[in-house]
DNA sequence: TCGTTCATGTAACGCGTTACATGATTGC
DNA sequence: GCAATCATGTAACGCGTTACATGAACGA
């Protein structure tokens, strides 16, 4: 209906889904902990949280304060900790799934990748191999017109193109080296259904060996 | 005053600078020549061009078709060629020379460095080193998260940040190749007056030596 | 008590896109 | 004749930002 967003949307969900925030906090953990690859401000992250308590993805709680055990009476403008509903969990689990059009594209990539620890391995697979084939794509295009211009074009932006594909097919190495690693990992953890806070994850769960590998 | 745009404006005008071109062609070539780093769409070309009008930047002509000779007559939509006002050269040599703030974020330089074969040494020496500090100032705060958030972050987060991290020293590397290349530069040509279409820049004007590094 | 950080919001604007509408020219 | 592509535009919307307004809690 209305003010539906993308990425902002999904990242909130995700990050609500590890445990129940209030707005502030939830900016924070989206400019640091996530946040190398897009910076969000309070006048769309506010809004956004209002769209999703009226989609019913969340719900708004009056916050209970464990902190400061003095003065928790009346009227002091509560704190709004949002919590992630069923809905919005599965929701959550629609997005990570979808794999529309655009869901290649780098930042709606990298969010997606920011949320592969819950995330299972099948649909892990699908997004990097998706990725690494947008990737391929954008490869040839530029191939084609390098082929096309070149001869009139002058050294710099030359430089600058040489310069992107490289950036380019770099980073398809390093989709190869994750894709190969997820091939040998082993065991399938069904990600649902445990309360939260057991992140641990142990188990060969992310990138072992393949490092110093510039 | 009303529709002031930030890169699509610098771009236009620079490529305007070339040689004077109507709409559609002037849209091919932002996405192919130029276009590596970004796409543009007539829905904001168009309008654009007709700002960049009434500022005075360019003047919009009657299109004298110079291919096909038949049929030169009255009331058929004549192409409309914008051709570059004195002022719009000035002004575009303002914003070339001009370092704001926001003038070192990735694209606003990617757009400065692919008209760099109409700027001026002394100018592409502090676009570089801006990027560069720039890019240093980033790296700073990814290192200061990362020492902050380490080890509650799960693998592939962390894994993201490490490749975001790798991928802007990976710039900087380039950049200093760059750099090194421009002090080793020689002839300064004043780029000014010398009407259109001697585009050959010889003289080692761009980078010589200096490649298969990885 | 005074500045800083925490915390929540709104209004206006920026900078673009998509989808639509329109028509001329070219090549088969 | 008909499709493709050249060529120009407009209206509505998307997805965010900046700047502003407000106020409580915390530390020195």
């Amino acid at each position: 209906m209305s003010k539906r967003s993308g990425i902002l949307e999904f990242a909130v969900l995700g990050l609500l889904r590890e445990s129940p925030m209030h707005g502030y906090e939830l900016r924070k953990r989206l400019n640091t902990s996530l946040g190398v690859f897009r910076a969000f401000s309070y006048g769309s992250l506010y809004p956004c949280l209002k769209t999703l308590v009226t989609l019913g993805w969340l719900i708004e709680e009056p916050a209970v304060d464990s902190g400061p055990p003095a003065a928790p009476l009346a009227g002091r403008r509560a704190k709004i900790v949002y919590r992630l509903t069923a809905a919005g969990k599965e929701h959550f689990e629609e997005l990570l799934a979808h794999s529309g059009p655009d869901a290649w594209e780098d930042e709606h990539f990298a969010a997606r990748f920011a949320f592969f620890g819950q995330t299972s391995k099948d649909v892990r697979m699908r997004v990097l191999e998706g990725r690494r084939s947008r990737l391929e794509e954008r490869l040839e295009k530029m191939r084609a017109s390098l082929v096309r211009t070149r001869e009139r074009l002058d050294d710099y932006t030359l430089e600058l193109q040489r310069h992107g594909m490289e950036s380019v097919e770099r980073e398809v190495r390093w989709l190869n080296e994750l894709i190969e690693t997820e091939r040998a990992g082993r065991v399938e953890r069904p990600v649902d259904e445990r309360d939260d806070n057991d992140n641990t994850n142990q188990e060969n769960g992310g990138r072992p060996e393949a490092r110093g590998t510039a």
